[in-house]
DNA sequence: ATCGTTGCAAAGGCTTTGCAACCTG
DNA sequence: CAGGTTGCAAAGCCTTTGCAACGAT
């Protein structure tokens, strides 16, 4: 992986935030700053660090892509506020137990090879109930 | 509601289907089957349907919107095959009980009204594994 | 007859692609 | 220096919208 001039920035701002970003907070990021950005490079790389494992595309059903960086070991999922779409991480140990439990036995009685899950609550903020 | 001929045909498709279902699934559908239809009517009818509460939007993270017929007390989730978009559907108590726990316990303390979740598995069916 | 719904055409938003030029390692 | 990466411009999708005409109740 070539650590282009654009790709350094996009990195760090994943690393800075650690939380889930959409494309269109990293354009507002790059401007502010004054970084120049093309916007399929924006694109690409968010594509290649995906791939790479650097950062996991997120799906709040808003039609929107969100990124997040990716640390090992860092297991979570999100509540997502509706409206503003605050996210608030959470790890709960008995649904982690679960969720393998429930993976084993699709993978037993389904033949059917788990591979990734999503799992993320919806619902109001404080700020915006 | 007014029950167009068009709306019909596509309520008539989810009822019989009762699985999720793309776009271009529908507009299939309306082809092979000799229907007229328009494009925008068949989004406008999909807003409108799922506004409605008679299918419900789903969300498998490949940026296709997939609806699907929904019975009441009909919770549950999928279990997606990642290379044909083929799904299980599943229900697990345990799974349920738990999900419940946690929704009571952000609401009490980080005040985060839940009002819906996402919970879906991927993998590989047996076919494309 | 009313008012929700449709068809049409156009546009919007997000994302991808081909290609030549460029830059990192 | 080579091959990955970028910039640009264009196009591809999916989805929405305004408006006049239509049709279900």
């Amino acid at each position: 992986m070539k650590l282009t001039q654009i790709r350094k920035k996009i990195i760090l701002f994943f690393k800075k935030q650690r939380k889930p970003i959409a494309y269109d907070k990293i354009i507002d990021y790059l401007k502010k700053n004054n970084i120049s950005f093309n916007r399929s490079t924006v694109f690409r790389n968010l594509n290649f660090l995906e791939k790479e494992g650097i950062i996991q595309k997120l799906n709040f059903g808003d039609g929107i892509s969100r990124y997040e960086f990716l640390k090992q070991d860092d297991h979570h999922h999100h509540i997502v506020c509706l409206k503003c779409k605050k996210t608030i991480d959470f790890f709960d140990e008995d649904l982690d137990r679960l969720v393998k439990k429930i993976e084993k036995k699709f993978e037993k009685n389904k033949k059917f090879k788990i591979k990734s899950h999503q799992f993320e609550f919806f619902g109001y903020c404080q700020n915006c109930s």
